[in-house]
Formats: C-alpha cells, sequence, structure tokens
RNA sequence: GGAGAGGUGGCUGAGUGGUUGAAAGCGGCUCCCUGCUAAGGAGUUACAGGAGGUAACUUCUGUCGAGGGUUCGAAUCCCUCCCUCUCCGCCA
C-alpha cells in the first residue's frame, strides 16, 4: 500500500512512478478524498475534545456539590448530547471515506523503484548477469523437453493426476518423487547453512494474510479459496510468512530476519489455457522453497542483491545455467519495487525459463501487514524482500533436460548424491 | 463439538462508571554513587492519526482482543464476533 502522506503532498509523483509500470491514472479525486478525510477528523477531534471538557466538568461540578438533577447539570448534559450527535455524524462520513480511500488505495501496485529500468513489456527486461555453460545437442542429437523424459522414466504421471483432481496437477512417482524431495531438502540445507531460519508454515491462509502481502484484493480469482472459512490455499509462502510477523514490532537490532519455507503452492492460473500444458512449468500445484527477510530500510537494496545471490547459490551447486533478468519498470509484480528474474537454461527446450523472482517491496508489504522497527527514535516500517530459492518443479525439469544422455538415463549434479545415493536415473 | 475461565502497556499483574493511558513489580534507557565480580539512588520508558514548529518539542483525538450499544462521561455496564486457557468428547 502506498503512503497515504505522500498521495496527500504529491500525488504528482505516484502518478509519474506509475506511469513507468504502464498505468495512466489521475489521482486528483483521490488525493481529494485524502485531503476531505483529514479535514473530517480534524473536525470531529475538535467536537471531541470539546465533549471531553464538559464530561469532566459534570464530574467535578457533582463531585462538589451539585445535583445530579439540577439545572446546571443538566444544560451540560443537553450540550454533551448534542456534541454526541454531530460526532456520530461526522465518524460515520469519515468511516465511509476512510474504506473507500483504504480499497482504492490497496487496488494500487507499488512504485517501481529509481533503480528499476524503464520499459514498456517483458521484452524491455535487461540481462545483468549469465552463469554456466548451456547444454547444446551434439551434431545429430535430439535433446528431449523434461516432460517427455519424465514419461519415458516413469517420474510423472499427469493422466492418473487429472483423475484425482484435473488438469495440470502431477503425481510424482519412484525417482522422480525422491528426486523431488531431495531437492527440497537440498535447498533447506543450503539456505540453513547460509543463515536462513527454516519455517514450515501453515498453507490456508486468512484474508488478511493475503492482503497483507497484496494477493487481495486485486488477485482474488488467481487462488483457490476454500467456501466454508476465510481460508485460502497459499500461492507462494511470501504470504504465511509476511504474516508471520503482522501487527509486530520488531526491535532493530532482531533486523535482519531471514527465513527459508518449503511450502506447496496452489495458483488457479487463470488465463493461462494452452500455455505450458505439459509437464512441470505451470501447474495448479508445485512445491517451492521461499526466501525472505525483513531488513531495515536502509539495508534493502543491499539486501536485494544478497537474497539473489542467495537464490543463485542452488543454481550453481547443482550446476545449472542461468541468467539474472532484471525486469524493467513495466513487468515488475504488484508488491514489487524492483524484481530480478533468475531464468534457467532448459536444453530440450533451447531456452532460459524463470525458475526465481528475487524482489524487494521496500515498505509496501510492510505498510499493508503493519510491521514496523523499533529504532532508538520512534518506529518505522520494515522492508520485506522476497525471492524463490527454488521453484522445486521447474528445478528438477533443468535437471532432467540438461542431464539427459545418449543412453537415455539423465546425469544428476554430484550435489544429488548425498540424498540421492545415486547421481544418474534410468529407466523404470 | 460440549462445559467453564479469561483476553489490560516489552513482560507479570492491579483496576467494576468520573481528571485512569492506566497502580505495583520485572525488564529497557539516562544520570549519579561505588571498585571487586555485584549492589544502591534519582529520573525516564505504549501505539496510531491530526495540528503547530527547521528542530528539541507542544497540543488534540483515538486505542485496555475487535465491532456495536447505554451514558454528559466506559478498561469498568449490555450485545455480537474473534482468540486463548482448563476439563470432557473426537482425532493424525
Amino acid at each position: 500500500m502506498l503512503d497515504q502522506r505522500l498521495l496527500r503532498d504529491d500525488p504528482e509523483r505516484i502518478s509519474r512512478q506509475l506511469a513507468r509500470r504502464g498505468l495512466k491514472l489521475d489521482l486528483t479525486s483521490l488525493q481529494h478524498s485524502a485531503l476531505q478525510e483529514r479535514d473530517l477528523e480534524e473536525r470531529r477531534s475538535n467536537l471531541q475534545a470539546e465533549g471531553n471538557r464538559i464530561g469532566k466538568e459534570v464530574g467535578q461540578r457533582i463531585k462538589a456539590g451539585a445535583s445530579p438533577q439540577g439545572p446546571e447539570v443538566r444544560s451540560l448534559r443537553e450540550q454533551g448530547n448534542q456534541i454526541k450527535l454531530q460526532v456520530a455524524g461526522l465518524e460515520e462520513e469519515e468511516k465511509a471515506l476512510q474504506s473507500q480511500l483504504r480499497d482504492q488505495l490497496l487496488a494500487l501496485p507499488n512504485l517501481p523503484s529509481e533503480l528499476s529500468p524503464d520499459g514498456k513489456s517483458e521484452a524491455d527486461n535487461v540481462e545483468v548477469k549469465r552463469w554456466g555453460e548451456p547444454r547444446r545437442p551434439y551434431p545429430g542429437e535430439q535433446l528431449q523437453e523434461h516432460w517427455q523424459i519424465a514419461e519415458r522414466l516413469a517420474l510423472v504421471d499427469s493422466e492418473r493426476s487429472v483423475r484425482i483432481a484435473q488438469s495440470r496437477f502431477v503425481t510424482l512417482r519412484g525417482m522422480g518423487a525422491r528426486l523431488e524431495r531431495a531437492l527440497i531438502a537440498l535447498m533447506l540445507d543450503l539456505h540453513a547453512k547460509r543463515g536462513y531460519t527454516e519455517l514450515l508454515p501453515p498453507i490456508l491462509v486468512n484474508s488478511a494474510s493475503l492482503t497483507g502481502s497484496g494477493q487481495l484484493p486485486k488477485f482474488a480469482e488467481e487462488s483457490f479459496r476454500c467456501a466454508d472459512d476465510d481460508l485460502w490455499l497459499t500461492p507462494t509462502a511470501e504470504v504465511p510468512i509476511t504474516s508471520f510477523h503482522r501487527d509486530e514490532v520488531i526491535a532493530a537490532d532482531q533486523l535482519p530476519l531471514r527465513y527459508a519455507a518449503y511450502t506447496p503452492c496452489f495458483r488457479r492460473e487463470a488465463g493461462s489455457y494452452g500455455r505450458d500444458t505439459r509437464g512441470l512449468i505451470r501447474l495448479h500445484q508445485f512445491n517451492k522453497v521461499e526466501l525472505y527477510w525483513f531488513c531495515l530500510p536502509e539495508d534493502s537494496d543491499a539486501a536485494h542483491e544478497q537474497l539473489t545471490l542467495d537464490a543463485e547459490a542452488v543454481l550453481e551447486t547443482l550446476d545449472l545455467p542461468y541468467r539474472r533478468m532484471e525486469l524493467c519498470s513495466a513487468d515488475l509484480g504488484f508488491s514489487a519495487a524492483r524484481t530480478y528474474d533468475l531464468e534457467v537454461w532448459l536444453a530440450g527446450a533451447g531456452t532460459y525459463r524463470e525458475i526465481s523472482s528475487c524482489s524487494t517491496c521496500r515498505d509496501f508489504q510492510a505498510r499493508r501487514a503493519n510491521i514496523r522497527l523499533k529504532a532508538d527514535k520512534g518506529t518505522r516500517l520494515v522492508h520485506t524482500l522476497n525471492g524463490s530459492g527454488l521453484a522445486v518443479g521447474r528445478t528438477m525439469a533443468a535437471l532432467l533436460e540438461n542431464g539427459q544422455q545418449a543412453d537415455g538415463s539423465v546425469l544428476l549434479p554430484k550435489a544429488l548424491v548425498p540424498y540421492l545415493g545415486t547421481d544418474r536415473i534410468e529407466g523404470p
């Protein structure tokens, strides 16, 4: 959520920044509402002060011996009643305005960082780094895509999964299931070594949690909801982790707080019909290890670099070639001020494919979720950052495509041997 | 799911209609005193929003789980909801 003070004082700046996302907004009426709300608050609180004075005076007069039914007390009471009525009227107006203002503010995305490059679309994202040597086919070699390899080696069963749930769900089996589990363990172990505290949070989350991290109210259709409860299947661990500290004041010397959490993630993928229908790339349910920082505002730019390096460490540990893309202003997610996407090389598809998205949200989520820090003087909003470290299914896809061998087996990186007891997947 | 108890400041915990944003203790911070493994003394210490001021700060309002109600006045009375604890039931 954006700062209401900024809205009152400098709506032009907000418009200018949101224009970089491709949003053309006239904020004058919103600013007007915000100013009007402040005006109502001032009038209301002045009236309340008057009412408080009267209330105190009544108490003092009665204490001093005045009759509670006497004329002087009665006249004060009547004044008090008058004020009460006026206050009630103003309060009603104020609340209506407030909730309308809040609804509108909650629907506005974060301002892009001044560090994010300008752009009009995905095409304007900037490659900032490349690591590893992409696996290319040898002359005459026909590389398979991961879903072909997975089917051939019986690592997944898509058809039966439709029977269990519907399309875009998979059942991993045999080495497929073991590999997924091994990858989760490897990622969590790696992050623990790098100083992250592991969390295993609830994966059903309430509306306040989704609002806090920015999925609600705008993206309700993207999440699965439990009809009888105020609970949703979490679309990412970012949601429960943000709310882990919702409404808290964190001592400055506790920061940064760094968490790594594995959760299944659930997304309706509305509007993506026909895209990535095969394999492990786009599923309604997928596993992800998420990295998350709560930090001091002045540290968040450096934290963003570090968090991204921590995600890249997984790819490097697994010998997976990747590149780092800096998203342009138009391609930023709703809550993000600045984002690096990590794209892994998929040898079978012959492309780089997003496997992690590392963002700083600055105070955007902290303001929604009311997460502050206490320094020497007063409180401030913390900054929050999140990044996948990594999407597990896509990691498996990359390992299958990049590790495929001429004999049909898949060679796995050495780092997985302690978890799997082998560096090779052969047929069933 | 049933019965009972309860939700007060960083923590413990008083407070059943009138200057109570809240006693006391612990903890934190500042200063003073003192040398011997610590103690003593003084002061200070909630959050949010608004107004004024370059600022230190001053001032107003709200907040004692949340929301409503009664009243001139509510932490205190009434209603609804949420949550926690204990016992019972059920259960991986």
